[in-house]
DNA sequence: GTCTATACTTCGATAGAC
DNA sequence: GTCTATCGAAGTATAGAC
């Protein structure tokens, strides 16, 4: 028995205003932030307009956290695609914004179950994509695998670029010009300078 | 012109209470549940407790923080003074409660200044005081310090850790045994097998 | 198909009695 | 050191008018 209440169509103009803004608070103040009223507000809609679109808080972090998947995942491909797939992991991961968006979602799932299971779902597409694409790339500069396994690098660069960026975030730099030396002297050791 | 309003002493119980309530709260369900009410029902207290010890609820998550900070740096510098530090160093960042507890503060400093300030502060002085007890130890394992900086030794490790911890509480374990395989072959080189 | 009016809950914080 | 009483603001969500 699904509830009788309408809802909005996907492809309406102010359900994508809706989204924009509650993705500029949820940068700009964190997930807390991100409110029925608050995202109007930053819109110029009114609250209730919301919950027309959504229906309940839950339903726009789930729409607002697809939205984003989709072109990464999609960005992804792109980048295993290119002819330096290495570096060009390194330049997608370390950019700010998708990477400060997925923290902040990281975030959210500790305590939002929908949420968590999005998340993880997506997280587990994304690793198995990046699993089945690098190990020839991997083999074809020469790099020893048992030594350094495919997903081992995965996880090591996306954890230092994680990090660094979450740290930039908050002030703090210690330590992050010498990180970025290593990965670069690493990088440019098979697919050359950047 | 300071309030007049009173506030409670730090060594009273009813306080300690109150923040291990809060701690409670944070780890469970994320730093938005910590409020003045719940906090209270949790330590079995009246809300204007909350208000009595801490007047604001910046001041209470301010305590809170510089609590488990203290501890912190006390448990390293324990940790970087033992026979084996990197192992160490390794243990005490693979907790999970504790960083489990960094990240809500992390994702909480979004939105609140002070608090960000706060983090800040600690994270340079936490690493400051890593990067000085560090150097003569690498160099005493005959570790290139050229290659690998003690700096960006720690910012990988930390890292690392934080990310493993981070995916293991969403569910996501894809190349995590691979990634601690590597780790724990970089260790056993220089400090033996655990 | 889109928005308004409105109900109800929970929040942080204070004043002042005990 | 703790409790009663209470404010105003902000939160989610639904019913129904346009």
């Amino acid at each position: 028995m699904a509830s009788m209440r309408r809802i909005g169509s996907e492809d309406s103009k102010t359900r994508s205003a809706l989204l924009d803004a509650a993705q500029a608070l949820m940068l700009e103040e964190g997930y807390a932030a991100v409110t029925s009223r608050r995202v109007a507000a930053r819109a110029d809609l009114k609250p209730q307009l919301v919950h027309y679109y959504f229906r309940t808080m839950d339903d726009l972090f789930l729409a607002l956290f697809r939205r984003g998947a989709e072109r990464n995942l999609q960005r992804q491909e792109r980048a295993l695609a290119s002819p330096r797939p290495l570096r060009a992991l390194w330049a997608f991961s370390t950019e700010q914004a998708g990477t400060a968006l997925t923290m902040e979602f990281t975030a959210l799932a500790n305590h939002r179950k929908a949420i968590r299971e999005e998340i993880a779902s997506y997280a587990e597409r994304f690793r198995r994509h990046q699993a089945e694409a690098l190990p020839p790339i991997l083999e074809n500069y020469g790099i020893d695998t048992d030594a350094l396994p495919p997903l081992a690098l995965l996880v090591l660069m996306t954890s230092v670029s994680q990090v660094l960026i979450l740290e930039d975030a908050l002030g703090v730099t210690a330590g992050h010009d010498e990180t970025i030396a290593v990965v670069e002297r690493f990088l440019s050791r098979y697919e050359g300078d950047a």
